[in-house]
RNA sequence: GGGAGCAUAGCUCAGCUGGGAGAGCACCUGCCUUACAAGCAGGGGGUCACAGGUUCGAGCCCUGUUGUUCCCACCA
């Protein structure tokens, strides 16, 4: 056994201890028939990224959960690893790029580019790793994996592959997000609206041959007027009924257009004509297609103005924006500038604001795909805690459209989509085409663009565990157990792995989503670079500990809620681990060295409280279970706390203390299986104080971690016992407070006279603490007395004399008497009326009515022991 | 426009399938009682947003109102 330092230092403990953890190899897990499977998945962070709170509240629900059910005997496996997280990375990389040598990625090239990518990644990549082990993180880290791996790359081949061959990836020529900062297409889940204050130009178009008569359109982006092709209006809309048909002359460009008349034009809006910009329009998209009209795209990749844009071609969007409305200003055709607030379209990853625009891209078809998706969360095969998320996700699912999959970006997993230069064929293919199929050519390139993160992402479950391949892991630890996320991702994320996961594996991929909230700075904003209120993890793990920083995210957590972290919780986070490590180094100091294994005496020699404290771990074991089992985590947390802390602390040690003192082995034995149990059930909040400490006291097995998980034990249910002593430590608290309303010095010692039908509690086992916790000098029971000179305190169970006759004001006693027997006689006609109430007593299931039974007999009994000390008050 | 959440003690929040209104912090009083002053003992403080309804019984269920946050859609 070891000794515990006088004072809890985290730093001493935590690196130690996981190292033993990582080489004994508690974390690994192999397929074993022999054991249930449980497996986890949890999001990997982008392989650049640092790690902040919401990784830290992840990993420790996820960890908790996990080494709760590793402890229930369960081979668990939590896979870790990174994502290659496309966007983001390659834009680290090109701004460092920028920095240190003043180069773009186009001046180096596709492949040197990528090699420092690589490098990059090898050199940052393991970074966030490293720090999601100071966390505690029991992650199977012989199993890390990587988006880009060659085995995950092979999944994503395999699943583009089937998915094209199947239609359900096609290349399509649409309006899609296209920001001119990233230069490359997104998907619509990867834009972020913000609403901003814009302006709203009325222009005029001149009628083609009537001089004189113009048609007026509103526009918020007055330069994709470059790029109109038509005037549409509403077909009932009586005022322009008459021009339908006709041709304008579009302003600045020359071109004639044709006035059209669509139902997608509602009358009330602006002037109820809309300009029609098929190229850089989802709706006018559409109406183009109706009729025919030309798309004419006006801007290139970089928001500049292109060849289409005649004069203005070169110049930025908003550039080009003022020119064009200075001139039509000149031409006289600018009617008028209306303020107009609008949302405006943002990248989520640069912020710059998004142009629509028609591009030729792929697309995941995704109304087959979201069906069977559909169907088991609604079946209930996939269940959302808590369930309200389940609603979000099919209000998503049901409204999906197509997915762009395509992204003009070079870090990423290369569509595996090869072009014959001699006869233009096509190949999709897992393995690389050196020569077209059709034609025989050896003039083949590979499709440039790559594959949106969350395509990879959306494989994580099965393609960490091997898939395509028919593994062993696969096999036996798929679908996995349950998903741990936050709420921000479920569209961009679970909904993916959902739908991906039945069309691979035609299993679900996870049965329970556990949805957490967001952590917020203490004044419940955001934690974000830009505001500067991020609070490193580190840092505080630093200060106070992995455990602390574990207890304070877990506490209180309520599933799918966002929470604020403040270091007020972080003090009253290592105060608890303070009070456990003092109160295990008391429990120590008294323990013999003959003691070798946590184990309870023979029953017969239990006392009161030694059964009080069982019956209660007893019930705290099935609750804790209970409550983690359903993903209650913050309740289960409170639970043990209060055990811990108002139980344990407050009351069993403080009652054990006489004998402990006098060396009773039985005493010892009790406390010390109480203590290593709860640590037991406290391990998975917080790992190494549990384990530094349960290694210090008489214990079976090399490790906390992986010792086996407390388990409900009907022997050790006392419900009598528990009345019985919660009757003693009412009335410790009764003469506590008499005490102290009556300012009796702490140090005053006084004799104590019960009187109680329960004399069998009062033994002298009983009275040698109770003198202790209630100051008596010395204590009678008896079954009768009288003193009118002595305070007397009054319970449900008892009545105490207190020979305080130097201190007491008969007066007040008195009236205190009196105030005390209004209240008890409110509540005796409150009890009374809820029982002759019928229907309580017909409806109300029996044990609620017994229990409204047993408390107006124990006020009765209250009431007669207040009359009783009134008539004895002189 | 559609949807969801939240509104409980001074602050931050728990409260599972309806039956006790709770925790941490803060506050007041008294204590260094040798595990712990990062502590101990005692205490004050709430029309559970508002209005109806269902029920023997509502913080919890239903309807409406107000305030607030978020998600989705994106009428130029």
């Amino acid at each position: 056994m070891r000794e515990l330092s006088k004072t809890y230092d985290p730093k001493d403990i935590e690196n130690r201890l996981y190292e033993t953890w990582v080489e004994r190899g508690y974390f690994h897990a192999v397929p074993d028939k022999t054991k249930r499977p449980f497996s986890v998945v949890i999001p990997p962070p982008n392989v650049t990224g640092q790690l902040h709170m919401g990784h830290a509240l992840n990993n420790t629900l996820q960890d908790i959960i996990v080494r709760t059910k590793r402890m229930q005997g369960y081979n668990v496996s939590w896979i870790p690893g990174t994502d290659h997280a496309g966007i983001a990375t390659q834009i680290k990389v090109e701004q460092n790029l920028r920095e240190e040598k003043g180069l773009t990625r186009h001046d180096i090239g596709r492949e040197e580019f990528l090699k420092l990518v690589w490098q990059w990644k090898e050199k940052y990549g393991g970074r966030i790793i490293e720090q999601l082990k100071k966390l505690g993180s029991s992650c199977d880290w012989d199993r890390e994996a990587f988006t880009m791996n060659p085995s995950l790359s092979a999944a994503v081949k395999k699943t583009f592959v089937e998915l094209y061959n199947k239609g359900l990836i096609y290349q399509g020529f649409r309006i899609i997000n296209w920001c001119p900062s990233c230069n490359t297409a997104i998907s619509d889940a990867e834009v972020d609206y913000k609403e901003l204050d814009g302006s709203f130009w009325y222009f005029n178009y001149p009628v083609k041959d009537e001089p004189g008569r113009f048609v007026t359109i509103a526009t918020t982006r007055p330069e994709t007027m470059l790029g109109d092709t038509a005037v549409a209006v509403n077909p009932d809309d009586e005022r322009y009924k008459d021009i339908v048909g006709k041709m304008l002359i579009l302003p600045l460009v020359g071109r004639e257009i044709p006035v059209v008349a669509d139902e997608y034009v509602d009358k009330e809006f602006g002037t109820g004509c809309v300009k029609i910009t098929p190229g850089h329009d989802p709706n006018d998209f559409e109406v183009g297609a109706r009729h025919n009209l030309e798309t004419i795209i006006v801007l290139d990749g970089n928001g500049r103005i292109n060849e289409n844009g005649g004069k203005y071609q070169g110049m930025d969007r908003y550039e080009a924006r003022k020119a064009i409305v200075n001139e039509l200003k000149e031409l006289g055709l600018l009617v008028k500038i209306e303020k107009h607030t609008h949302n405006v379209a943002h990248c989520y990853r640069c912020g710059t604001t998004l142009e629509p625009m028609a591009s030729k891209q792929w697309f995941v078809k995704m109304p087959p795909l979201a069906e069977p998706a559909i169907d088991v969360v609604k079946k209930g095969e996939i269940r959302f805690i808590p369930d309200r998320f389940s609603k979000i996700y099919l209000n998503w699912m049901e409204n999906i459209h197509d997915w762009c999959i395509s992204r003009q970006l070079w870090w990423g997993h290369r569509i595996p989509a090869y072009y014959c230069g001699k006869c233009g064929h096509m190949t999709v293919s897992e393995t690389d085409v050196k020569v077209c199929p059709e034609c025989g050519s050896e003039d083949i390139t590979q499709d440039p663009d790559v594959l949106d993160t969350w395509f990879s992402s959306a494989l994580w479950p099965f393609s960490t565990l091997g898939w395509p391949e028919k593994t062993e892991d696969l096999e036996y630890f798929y679908p996995t157990s349950v998903l741990v996320t936050a709420y921000d991702i479920i569209t961009f994320w679970v909904s993916k792995m959902i739908f991906m996961g039945l069309e691979n594996t035609e299993q679900i991929p996870f049965p329970d989503v556990f949805i957490h909230g967001l952590v917020r700075d203490a004044q419940g904003r955001k934690m974000s670079k830009s505001l500067g209120n991020g609070i490193d993890p580190l840092e505080v793990i630093d200060k106070y500990g992995a455990d602390a920083l574990r207890f304070a995210l877990a506490t209180g957590n309520a599933p799918g809620n966002d929470m604020r972290f403040s270091y007020e919780k972080m003090d009253a986070a290592r105060n608890f681990n303070n009070k456990i490590w003092n109160a295990a180094r008391f429990v120590m100091m008294n323990l013999s060295d003959e003691l070798e294994t946590a184990e309870l005496p023979d029953r017969s020699k239990l006392k009161l409280e030694d059964k009080w404290v069982l019956s209660q771990y007893n019930r705290l074991v099935s609750e804790v279970t209970y409550n983690i089992e359903h993903y209650e985590l913050g309740i289960a947390l409170d639970k043990l706390y209060d055990f811990i802390w108002n139980v344990f602390c407050d009351w069993y040690i403080e009652l054990l203390k006489p004998r402990l003192a006098a060396g009773d082995i039985d005493a010892q034995k009790c406390i010390s299986y109480v203590l290593s149990n709860t640590l037991k059930l406290l391990h998975p909040y917080m790992p190494f104080i549990t384990e530094e400490i349960w290694l210090s006291l008489p214990h079976d097995g090399d490790s906390i971690m992986i010792s086996p998980y407390p388990t409900y034990d009907a022997s050790l249910d006392f419900p009598e016992d528990e009345v019985e002593m919660s009757r003693v430590i009412a009335a410790i608290r009764a003469i506590r407070n008499r005490r102290a309303e009556m300012n009796v010095a702490p140090s005053r010692k006084t004799k104590l006279i019960i009187v109680t039908q329960f004399t069998d509690t009062f033994n002298s086992d009983t009275a040698a603490f109770f003198s202790r916790l209630a100051s008596a000098s010395g204590i009678e029971v008896k079954a009768e007395y009288s003193d009118p000179d002595a305070v007397q305190i009054v319970t449900d169970s008892a009545t105490i004399f207190i020979p305080l006759a130097d201190m007491i004001d008969f007066e007040a006693e008195r009236a205190r008497l009196n105030k005390e027997k209004t209240q008890i006689v409110q509540e005796i006609d409150r009890f009374e009326k809820k029982l002759s109430n019928e229907s309580f007593v017909a409806k109300a299931p029996a044990n609620v009515v017994d229990a409204e039974r047993g408390k107006l007999a124990a006020a009765k009994d209250k009431l007669a022991g207040i009359e009783n000390a009134l008539s004895k008050l002189n």
